[in-house]
DNA sequence: TGCCGTACGGCAATCGCTTGAGGAGAGCTT
DNA sequence: AAGCTCTCCTCAAGCGATTGCCGTACGGCA
């Protein structure tokens, strides 16, 4: 209170020129002592210099370092899927989380792009102009210009979930394993009437489990039709009417393999509406894990996709890429197979 | 492709000095320009600074502007609780989504601290540096200094949640009346024997619900014993041992109304574990809303939270602050009462 | 013809910091 | 005693923008 701005209601914050005037030394020592450059600096000015800048509070401007030194320590964040609460769902939020957990051991902050893409050439240099030091695209859609256009103007990217950028740097999930566990799992419990509710055909992601799931069937001898893979939808209420749909069908299968948990959520519900038992009458397997999984009833079985881990991953990964350290380029995780409630050997009735 | 630094396979990027020397203009004129600035230009130069602006793909540095302005267009974001994967959780996913489409909307981009917050002090001086123009802090814990230390270094301030600095600006839901909508639900229902499974002590939010409830049911003849209020964590096993005990010992309450969704849902696992049928011979009332509470068996009956609408009003607050418009200080907004299948009046058996 | 106002645009300071280059002593050689 | 090498600092030039101030040129008015 002895600050003659006190009344200001907001010290002035003060700048390496302060710190420096206060010691009676230059800021370019001052600025020497704080990063530690490897210059030599007498061990009693040192000492002033750290705490005088303690003293006064003294944090230099990341904005006013940012433009000298062209690096921010910042990763930029983009949302590869557009509409509002994207981030809203739980993958996002838990990709998110890992982000943030990894970027903070780096010391890093996370730059949030808030502005939609409009195209590579407009909206990249935008990017480029907020100066991220690297960016973490989440999943970006089929035929997405980001990867491309963000690497054209030179920024570092990684995405998370299979971009169709084949040079691209990414980190996800493995889907072909986990579409093969799945079809194996189904497969050894003796399902032969099997159905795909699968999400849009706009994350390559998707395509990959779908892929591996079929294959894997078919080399059990399981052979699907057409009409068996419904749903191409991420929406909530579409995809419960593609179940139902199914379930109400001539030759209803015996078991379901949905693209996600929320999608297998669905299903669950289309089939209790339904009157259907899961999963005495209707085997059900989701993706993701999500933590309601275990709560349901039955408890659903699934492939768990380490959120936290895979966006840890993608920060290290970036991170590597950034200081120029050449890295692998991309990263698979392995999903785990939980068996639970939801699945069992089908009844013949 | 002619660009002859093109090999270098990231076109360098532009400046406004690239752009004022293509043109033949000072880089003050291509400044006005491009912020239409309040002063006379050519019509002609006017056309062409934008089209070589265009051309060169000219984004002015936010960086460099924000040094000259003392403004970043950005708006800060701070968790107010410790942990890991503390985005993870659906409620401040659901926050975060409104925050991100609120900011959009004034061009403003989100920055994201990950630093741990370790004291007013220091910390906040420390986000100072990172000059976002204002912050948002997320759910801050009972006793905690972020408000008051951000405030103190002369950040705008808005919370989401109610914090216990009673000169925070906020956002929250009503929870007052979330209380009382549970309280009067159940009362109405005819319960008699209520218990309340509450989170943590950590939250004021939290403790105000649990107020509200309280003197509602007393206003209603109902009376809790310290031994009908269980909990008080918002750890998930910790919830269900906790439900598990309620339920199990004697005088076993007919209808128990939870802090949030999440551990309503410990409830119903308990109640299920335990064979107790819901709602026949348990009612339970959650608070949140998620999206599975309708796909629960049975459905959750719950309080409404709007999570991006309070996200966006945070946001509406915030920058009404930043921009010196003196708002109203805090927003409640109403929480709204969903009957589902998880309440019914109890059943003398 | 002389003066002034207006339109147009450039100069240069500045934001707060980093960093290459250089300068002043002190101590050691020869 | 001159020359050299260290050690410890300071000078000053940027980084890429914004913006107050000023200089021209031109047209109108008396």
């Amino acid at each position: 209170m002895s600050d003659p701005e006190a009344n200001s209601g907001l010290r002035k914050r003060a700048t390496i020129r302060d710190v420096a005037r206060e010691c009676g030394v230059s800021v370019t020592t001052v600025s020497v002592v704080l990063n530690n450059a490897p210059r030599p600096v007498r061990e009693e000015v040192r000492q002033r210099v750290i705490a005088m800048a303690q003293k006064l509070d003294y944090h230099p401007s990341a904005v006013a370092r940012g433009l000298v030194r062209q690096r921010t320590n910042s990763i930029g964040v983009l949302l590869g899927e557009v509409g509002e609460g994207v981030v809203g769902d739980y993958y996002a939020a838990g990709i998110l989380s890992g982000v943030i957990s990894r970027a903070e051991k780096s010391a890093f902050d996370l730059h949030f792009f808030t502005t939609r893409w409009v195209s590579a050439r407009e909206s990249a240099a935008r990017v480029r102009a907020g100066q991220p030091d690297g960016v973490v695209v989440l999943a970006p859609q089929i035929g997405s210009d980001m990867p491309v256009g963000l690497r054209d103007v030179g920024l570092p990217v990684v995405c998370i979930s299979t971009p169709d950028d084949p040079l691209a740097p990414y980190v996800d999930i493995d889907n072909a394993l986990g579409g093969a566990l799945a079809g194996g799992h189904l497969l050894s419990l003796g399902h032969r009437k099997i159905a795909h509710l699968c999400a849009g055909p706009s994350q390559l992601s998707v395509a990959l489990r779908q892929d591996a799931f079929l294959s894997t069937l078919r080399e059990g001898g399981v052979a699907l039709k057409p009409g068996d893979i419904v749903g191409g939808t991420f929406d909530r209420d579409e995809a419960y009417a593609a179940a139902w749909a199914l379930l109400r069908g001539p030759d209803r299968p015996t078991a379901i393999f949905a693209t996600n948990d929320p999608l297998a959520l669905q299903a669950l519900h289309a089939a209790r509406d339904l009157g259907i038992r899961v999963p005495e009458q209707l085997s059900i397997v989701g993706f993701d894990d999500f933590p309601v999984g275990p709560l349901l009833n039955p408890p659903l079985t699934t492939l768990r996709q380490p959120l936290m881990q895979i966006g840890e991953a993608a920060v290290r990964l970036l991170l590597r890429i950034v200081e120029g350290r050449t890295a692998e380029q991309r990263r698979l995780i392995a999903p785990e197979l939980i068996v639970r409630g939801s699945t069992a050997p089908p009844r013949g009735e």
